[in-house]
DNA sequence: CCTCGTATAATTGTATACAACCTTGCCGTT
DNA sequence: AACGGCAAGGTTGTATACAATTATACGAGG
């Protein structure tokens, strides 16, 4: 859960800890930084010019966004997402952005709704193009502004934890095209029915499209590229006992 | 989200950081420290022994949990809970439980399913020995056993984390004996359709127990407690920009 | 009497020093 | 050659010192 207010962006952007954060969040999940990696402190700390101080509180906050395993007086250590892991976020998501929709359809500003109508039309426009990368950061933004619309700080907090934390996932298997242009209509009706009111069907809908998105992950080999990582990962575990 | 892991308890037991955490968590959650309460680094510090570094460390996790909130160069405060956040969390949880319940009917073993027995049979007899506190704690394990029985450590943690948030308005408005009996009640409906292998009503069980402790929530006075934290929080807010 | 500015105190942010712990590799023993 | 202990190096945990920022109080000016 953790919080879910504004401070926490602010926070994050003026100070040396919060840059460190952001940082070290955007290379784990860009894959920068192999899952198991090592990180140390001081070796970040001269990479990003600071002292260990803002590092190791970076650390923490990693760590509690499930990013990084610290193990005591041992080393941090990037967490390994399961095949499980993801199964079991898309099932929880698939619940939460059905309702994430339906409390949507009653409180979305016209100015939300509009920029979801752009989205899916561009989105439309670059999976025309095969422009993968553009679709993915769309895909992204409609997520975003659905949550913005839901109008529950809590509930968009958990869900963009969530959204963040399969990102590392994402990036491989969203890549085909036909999911693309798939998810975009589905996209789509949502939207629409969003539009209409009709907050069942929203959710429905939602509700939906994160199956099938977990479907599409599932046939495109999710299982060989991540069905390992739990042996590590316990492994690992043992070991601090 | 956070983390899920073992690690987590360890790592909290054996250090000072740690251990620092957990005796503020307890504190906040146990009403010590009021909302919009400023935690000093220096004062928790000197009153539990340790130096600032660990306490600052320990504050950075409250704050990931939602528990406090940090404003940069001016301090750390103890978070408002609004009315809007414990109807959030609650209509969350009812997806969630739901979803919990259901997974467990497939994965909970014998001995979890005996324990949730004695603890429905123990509840019992303390609603009608009028034992609140008892029934407190029976109310806590029996969601701890059932987070543990589905096989989810996202699943469990994330529960987890919502329970754990709402326990300091739980604890003001589950104690009402009456609603301890029908809450037990809902319990053992939900445990015997887990026992039947009936995952679709075991789900709706769930469900609609959240409701119900919600809604009991609300007749007992929930606005007249927290519905005014709004403002305070707000307030708090502008002052940073 | 009120307002604004400045100086001082208090508090957090960061850097660094030291302590505790773990890892690793060497060496001696068996 | 294999095993175990011990020492050295490295890494994290904690404490403390210093810098930066913010809150407070006091006084000058209107």
């Amino acid at each position: 859960m953790t919080n879910y207010d504004k401070m926490y962006e602010t926070n994050d952007k003026y100070s040396l800890r919060g840059r460190v954060f952001q940082k070290l969040r955007e290379d784990i999940l860009s894959g920068k930084f192999k899952e198991h990696e090592e990180l140390k402190e001081v070796a970040i700390g001269e990479e990003l010019g600071v002292s260990r101080t803002p590092v190791r509180e970076a650390f923490r906050q990693l760590e509690l966004e499930g990013l990084i395993q610290i193990i005591p007086n041992k080393g941090a250590y990037v967490t390994g997402i399961t095949a499980k892991d993801v199964k079991d976020i898309y099932m929880i998501r698939s619940l939460l952005e059905g309702l994430c929709a339906r409390l949507a359809t009653e409180k979305i500003t016209k100015e939300q709704l509009e920029e979801m109508e752009e989205n899916i039309y561009l989105a439309d426009f670059h999976a025309q193009k095969g422009h993968l990368d553009q679709m993915a950061e769309l895909d992204n933004r409609f997520h975003d502004i659905l949550y913005e619309a839901c109008d529950s700080k809590l509930l968009e907090h958990t869900l963009r934890d969530f959204h963040r934390y399969v990102l590392r996932v994402r990036q491989k298997t969203l890549a085909t095209n036909t999911r693309g242009r798939a998810s975009n209509d589905e996209h789509r009706q949502i939207m629409e029915a969003i539009k209409a009111g009709d907050a069942g069907l929203a959710e429905q809908l939602a509700n939906r499209h994160m199956i099938n998105a977990y479907d599409n992950m599932v046939k495109n080999g999710l299982k060989e590229i991540y069905g390992e990582a739990t042996e590590e990962a316990t492994k690992a575990d043992t070991g601090s006992k």
